[in-house]
DNA sequence: TCCATACTGAAGCCTATACTTCACTATATA
DNA sequence: TATATAGTGAAGTATAGGCTTCAGTATGGA
């Protein structure tokens, strides 16, 4: 439980920061060496090693090393976690509404 | 598409922030006072209305004054955002998978 | 009317973190 | 072997932003 939340804490925190959304988002097309990373982006390839330290941490994406050059692999099971932390937000606001409901219920 | 590309930005930043989900989380419950919220965050009234502009710029939580307080209320569409760009991410790998398919069916 | 409650806005503090530079190692290629 | 390519780690900078204090305003209740 304080392990899954500190996995969502993980998530949100590397999903929060904008460069590392762009990051994601071009690896979600196929994986890239760390250069292959840093070219669009206009940062160094140490900025981009220390975002992909972030999104290793959390789950959302993983890398190996191929000889002399790093491979970054879009991981999308990493996004179910933020996924049900939406869906318990939402039943808990459903669930209010029925409450709401029953007490309109009870004025009939 | 300028504009959505904004809106994700401003809801990942908010959800980015610890205290903002707890106190989405909170609010998902059903509404409460900024006093109320500042509560067992132990910040002060301040602190929580500046995270209040955030999750309202983002479209997360409404508020409304009320007499002297003001009614924070969650709303569960700001949520869609991130979770189209979840189905995005997803997509585009899927359809990564499904190009290597056809690569691998040639070789038949 | 007087006092307490609930919040607001401006200003400053202080820490986290995104980013850089630089000196280095390891691998590939001519 | 010599040179270029790809990445790494430590250290420093600099800005964003989370938080506070404080001095207010507006509303509610005795």
């Amino acid at each position: 439980m304080a392990q899954a939340k500190r996995k969502v804490d993980d998530v949100f925190n590397a999903l929060g920061d904008p460069t590392r959304r762009a990051i994601v988002h071009r690896l979600a097309r196929g994986p890239l060496t760390v250069s292959d990373l840093a070219g669009p982006l206009s940062i160094t390839l140490t900025g981009v090693r220390q975002h992909l330290h972030v999104l290793e941490a959390s789950g959302l994406v993983r890398t190996e090393k191929l000889g002399r050059a790093r491979m970054c692999t879009f991981e999308p099971k990493g996004l179910g976690v933020i996924e049900s932390w939406i869906n318990v937000q939402r039943s808990l606001w459903e669930r209010g509404l029925g409450d709401l409901r029953d007490l309109l219920d009870e004025d009939d």
